[in-house]
DNA sequence: AAGTGGAGCAACCGCACCATG
DNA sequence: ACATGGTGCGGTTGCTCCACT
């Protein structure tokens, strides 16, 4: 037996909304908010429509400070490069680009962007016969052109799953300093360590003595840590020159794959996953939702629930 | 001018999660 | 512990517009 319906749906109108319906919906959101009650909203305001949706006109399109109309570039890379880290996670991707909707990044993903990457996939098809390294090749080339700032925000986004309660510290125990992610609000708790360079020793530069810049803290994300130091080197550099050292050592293995590997591990670490695949295993693993489906992300309180009854996970599979 | 097909987008649907009683 | 109802999310549908023939 399935569920209720949340309206009478031979009662209520459908379609595309009247100019005086957004009027009367919009009217009395801001004078009285929603009443934390969207079902019954409709029948205060003498509306014949669904409260889900009127939600979804709300949110969609109603609101304040939605933006409307063409992506920017920037908006392009941002979008490429979390769909490519976190899959089809619509409303984790609306939340790193102001005034956009996870309906219209979805939508514009449907029918734009994913066509523009198809005709990057084409293209590399036509110029190459190295079958199965298309895709990768497509991925790699795509990211390679994303630059810093999607990258932070990627990284934003796994550092916000993260209990505060277990500052998360990254560690390079081969240059006897580290680096702290997370903020932690209780002191008694002893920092979980989480070593960055112990499944890729070969790619670690002994002789890298750079300092990582302190890690600082956007305004907006304030319990994440955000990758820009006082120079304005970023991640996307630091990853290329710390802990990796890949131009040292003339590896192939691009910042990407690191990158890529470092989220996978956090993912791992935070959800559960059991997806064992690894960057430097795999030709199509990194990022790939379809290969490697990344586990939803657990809520924050469900996993820091998890941390104060069973402590830190032990070493992530990615990393033993 | 009329027909057709594709692109873009708003809106709907169903499922899962969560809060509450 | 369980049932119920509200909410949020991602996938899908269907309408409208426009370019092309």
């Amino acid at each position: 037996m399935g569920r209720a319906p949340c309206c009478d749906k031979a009662n209520v109108k459908r379609g595309p909304w009247s100019p005086e319906e957004d009027a009367k919906l919009k009217a009395y959101i801001e004078e009285h908010g929603t009443g934390g009650n969207w079902i019954a909203l409709p029948h205060k305001i003498g509306l014949k429509r669904c409260g889900k949706s009127c939600r979804l006109r709300w949110l969609n399109y109603l609101r304040p400070n939605i933006k409307h109309g063409s992506f920017s570039e920037e908006e392009d890379h941002i979008i490429c490069t979390l769909y490519l880290s976190i899959g089809s996670r619509w409303s984790i991707i609306a939340a790193q680009l102001p005034g956009r909707t996870d309906n219209d990044i979805k939508n514009y993903w449907n029918t734009r962007l994913k066509k523009k990457l198809m005709g990057k996939q084409r293209k590399d098809q036509q110029s190459s016969k190295r079958g199965g390294l298309i895709k990768q090749e497509m991925k790699r080339e795509v990211l390679e052109d994303l630059k810093a700032p999607s990258l932070c925000m990627s990284m934003n986004l796994y550092q916000s799953y993260w209990p505060t309660e277990f500052p998360l510290i990254l560690t390079n125990p081969n240059q006897h300093h580290h680096q702290e992610l997370a903020k932690t609000q209780d002191p008694t708790f002893e920092p979980y360590q989480f070593d960055i360079t112990s499944n890729q020793p070969e790619l670690f530069n002994q002789n890298n003595d750079k300092p990582i810049p302190t890690a600082s803290y956007h305004p907006q994300l304030p319990n994440t840590p955000y990758f820009l130091n006082g120079d304005g080197i970023n991640l996307f550099q630091e990853f290329n020159n710390y802990p990796f050292g890949i131009n040292e050592f003339g590896c192939n293995t691009t910042q990407l794959e690191q990158f890529d590997g470092l989220v996978g591990g956090l993912d791992s670490l935070v959800n559960g996953s059991n997806c064992t695949s690894s960057s430097a295993e795999s030709t199509t693993s990194w990022g790939d939702p379809l290969a490697c489906p990344p586990p939803p992300p657990m809520a924050y309180d469900d996993c820091r629930r998890g941390l104060l009854q069973n402590g830190p996970p032990e070493h992530p599979s990615r990393f033993q």
